[in-house]
RNA sequence: GACUCACUAGCUCAACUGGCAGAGCAACUGACUCUUAAUCAGUAGGUUCGGGGUUCGAUUCCCCGGUGUGUCACCA
């Protein structure tokens, strides 16, 4: 570092700014190596950061690094001049610099541009990692995501994937009429997910907020506003632990439909993945961590008693009680807590025993409306609701259901979480007087979709930790 | 939060049972006008994550702490 700074004094004292303003750019390098035939004789601009030096006395040949890729610059001295060539020896890797040069192809056959000038525009006064193994320390990797993104192409690719996804995503949501929109992401009480909140405080109203953990009710109210189709693309805070799958904040997709129901909602799921897969991709057949997977829809379709069934034998749809159904917990190993019901232990019992085994994607439906307190109750069996969830590599990735639009019901479901909440489970959600509110003014039937759009990255971008796709995955504090 | 494994030069990694802390790349000096992990000769570079202990002697063994990986718990 020391040495960088006398070369960085070496050009002030030529009166050059090592920091430079500007500089004009004509092309970049892929355009180079992918039009050669046109361009070649012809005088570009391009500007990057130096990756390798390769010096040879009087002549040099140096990588270039944009936005784009490498592409290889020739130095000569009897070309740019003794005083120039002095100038650019004074150059590290890591430099970011600008080249105006002729396109040529070496005597090796790799197209380079033999420079004519060069420009300093920035001075790296600290040195990269090694340009053969990379870098390869996660910490730094993830405190430090800016030099992860100059040395690993990969991830720079992870990440340019994931923009497209997300623009894939818009696209297909824009041309079936739905409008994005945005609501509020601190919010004065937590609802729309089982999660605890991160707490914050407004000073003026001098009144604690909670960061979002879903905006849920918010997109409900717009429907009852008559917006038909609604979606946002945003981040929400769960106040909870990290893992490979987990971070405190995530971003997610939640959409909502008037006039459709659950099975409308599932299909649409299909079509959404599939289609992300298929533009982003060019294909819905993928691996995912050594594992094929198959994304074209239909999508395989089970209600939870049945994936019960299927993975342990037992079969709740003949369960009446608590006492049977704690049995069979316990039989089969599976944990539950005094206020579980029914339900409560059969979605246990899925969790533990059934997840594991869902690799293709498949739908659950029929989850017990004890743990899905905003979904409409099915028809035929008002202790099941007309919901989705969505696995895939034994990860949920979506859920989904046929909103509950009975504002009784819907009080009467916050009431039992408010005594859940007061039981102690602080995952419970909060009675939402205004939620009900708006919709005693009437939702019409709605269905509603959320995807982690984070772990659809991940399988689509084969990342098999969830910090592969953040760009800054949360990290402990380090001085 | 629990357990586990890791932390050595700017980066990637060595160092046997506790015995002088090393290599490659990067850097520096020199040679070299078509190289591409350029090559050749040489030079320099360390609080071995921090603190304590055991020992004649600790990168190595023990304890406490930090950060991270993985697994579990919570959850999506």
């Amino acid at each position: 570092m020391r040495v960088r700074r006398e070369k960085m004094a070496a050009f002030e004292a030529q009166g050059i700014e090592p920091f430079a303003r500007k500089y004009d750019v004509t092309i970049h390098a892929d355009e180079v190596l992918a039009k050669f035939e046109a361009l070649e004789g012809q005088t570009v601009r391009i500007a990057g950061r130096i990756m390798a030096v390769r010096g040879h006395g009087k002549t040099s040949f140096v990588h270039l690094m944009d936005m784009s890729g490498k592409v290889q610059a020739y130095f000569r001295q009897d070309v740019v001049g003794e005083v120039e060539y002095e100038k650019f020896k004074l150059l590290d890797i890591g430099d970011i610099i600008g080249i105006e040069g002729v396109v040529f192809k070496t005597q090796r056959g790799e197209i380079s541009l033999k420079t004519t000038s060069f420009e300093i525009l920035a001075k790296s006064l600290r040195p990269l990692p090694e340009k053969w193994h990379g870098l390869k320390d996660v910490e730094t990797r993830y405190r430090q995501r800016y030099l992860d993104l100059i040395v690993n192409p990969d991830v720079r690719n992870t990440f340019v994937t994931r923009s497209k996804i997300i623009k894939s995503l818009r696209s297909i949501l824009d041309k079936r009429d739905y409008l994005e929109v945005e609501t509020p992401m601190m919010h004065p009480i937590a609802g729309g997910a089982a999660a605890r909140p991160f707490i914050t405080h407004h000073n003026a109203l001098d009144m604690d907020l909670f960061l979002r953990i879903a905006p849920e009710l918010y997109l409900k109210r717009l429907i009852v506003g008559g917006f038909e189709r609604v979606y946002e693309v945003g981040r929400v805070f769960r106040n909870e632990g990290i893992s490979v799958r987990h971070n405190p904040e995530f971003t997610i997709v939640e959409l909502y439909q008037a006039y459709s129901d659950y099975q409308d909602l599932m299909c649409l799921t299909e079509d959404i993945v599939s289609g992300i897969a298929l533009e982003v991709l060019g294909t819905t057949q993928i691996t995912y961590q050594g594992q094929e997977i198959n994304l074209a829809p239909p999508w395989n379709r089970m209600t939870m008693t049945e994936a019960v069934k299927k993975y342990t034998d037992v079969d709740f749809d003949a369960i009446t009680t608590i006492e049977e159904a704690r049995s069979i917990a316990d039989t089969l190993g599976v944990r539950y807590e005094k206020k579980n019901g029914i339900g409560g232990i059969l979605n246990n019992i899925f969790e533990d025993k059934v997840e594991e085994h869902l690799i293709q994607p498949t739908f659950i439906i029929g989850h017990p409306t004890e743990i899905s307190p905003l979904a409409k109750r099915n028809k035929d069996n008002p202790e099941i609701t007309d919901r989705f969830e969505v696995f895939i590599f034994a990860r949920e990735l979506a859920n989904g259901f046929s909103e509950l639009n009975d504002p009784i019901d819907q009080e009467g479901r916050f009431a039992s979480q408010v005594e859940q909440r007061e039981s102690g489970d602080d995952e419970a959600h909060m009675m939402d007087h205004d939620y009900v509110n708006a919709l005693e003014y009437g939702l019409p039937p709605t269905g509603g979709l959320g995807i982690g759009i984070d772990r659809l990255v991940m399988l689509l971008t084969d990342s098999p930790s969830i910090r592969d796709v953040l760009l800054f995955p949360h990290m402990r504090h380090k001085e």
